[in-house]
DNA sequence: GTATATAATAGTCAAAGATGGTCAATGGAG
DNA sequence: CTCCATTGACCATCTTTGACTATTATATAC
């Protein structure tokens, strides 16, 4: 039987054939199906989910929006899977920054995202014995604004 | 949705289009939109603080105005440190949001790495009950790999 | 001329409005 | 029974407004 869960699915994915991305309001799709709000949501986190290929962003308060878009996985079938199954629950620096350089000599990031990305998974980034979280992002941050401006005049930051 | 405060934060970026500093009515621009004068500050507060890389003067009483002044380069000699001390060592997601979309407006940076830093810096890839560092990393690194993989075909990656 | 009142601005802050998110309890299909 | 689906109460976040306050220029009183 057609639960509603498949319906709204199948509203969203239709909504998406052409644009790869949309956005909808929650409480707007719920009222279309008569549902609760949240129910929107359960078909989201069920059906659109990263796994599922998809990210969603939203916002709340007045004009808020729920965004859903869709990732692309280019020649290789499950290509960001296959990624994210590398990099599991846990992952050290060396194999993350492995995966990096990779990514980088498959020209699918540039010079400058590869750096980004290895600063901020750096074990000098991250390796603080910290528990407030602001001060952790803060070390994150730090690291990659570091790594974008280091070499300010050495990049053509105007042709990127 | 475009919402009043999206309109009028759009309206005063198209005046600054031109110059670096803009002056203006707060009760005239309340009026232009229909709405409270208190408005105008709320926008203020929020799309051009100076983390967003403005600064505000105004003046009361009659010949009233607030000046929007766009903050340059020029305007700070070292600005990596200069980045790096408004950061500091705690940092909420806000802002730092704030200075990565700032950089990013700046051409700074490109769309794909303003990206990339936000999602390194997400509470999602952070806010973490953590332990063990590996583990964090994962989070961050994931979070990194589908933002950058998120929208292939929009993306001209062989330009880059 | 100075002091004072009045008008013309802008600022602050807290409350209300408008969305979306989470989670635990409940329902229902196989 | 068990698992997926659905709901609703409660929470979080963003926007808009309005009452009250602060500051400045100008007119008026003396």
């Amino acid at each position: 039987m057609a639960q509603l869960s498949d319906n709204i699915e199948q509203f969203i994915k239709e909504l998406m054939r052409e644009d790869a991305h949309i956005e909808l309001r929650r409480n707007e799709l719920a009222h279309h199906f008569g549902c609760a709000p949240s129910q929107i949501n359960y078909v989201l986190a069920t059906r659109f989910s990263v796994d599922h290929g998809y990210i969603i962003e939203s916002r709340r308060g007045g004009g808020g929006y729920v965004r859903i878009v869709r990732m692309t996985t280019r020649d290789e079938p499950n290509f960001l899977d296959t990624l994210l199954n590398r990099v599991g629950n846990s992952v050290n620096e060396e194999t993350a920054n492995a995966i990096i350089t990779n990514l980088n000599e498959r020209k699918m990031i540039t010079d400058r995202e590869a750096a980004l990305m290895r600063s901020a998974v750096s074990r000098n980034a991250l390796a603080l014995p910290i528990s407030a979280k602001d001060v952790l992002r803060a070390a994150v941050f730090k690291n990659m604004l570091i790594q974008a401006f280091k070499n300010l005049e050495e990049d053509e930051r105007d042709d990127v």
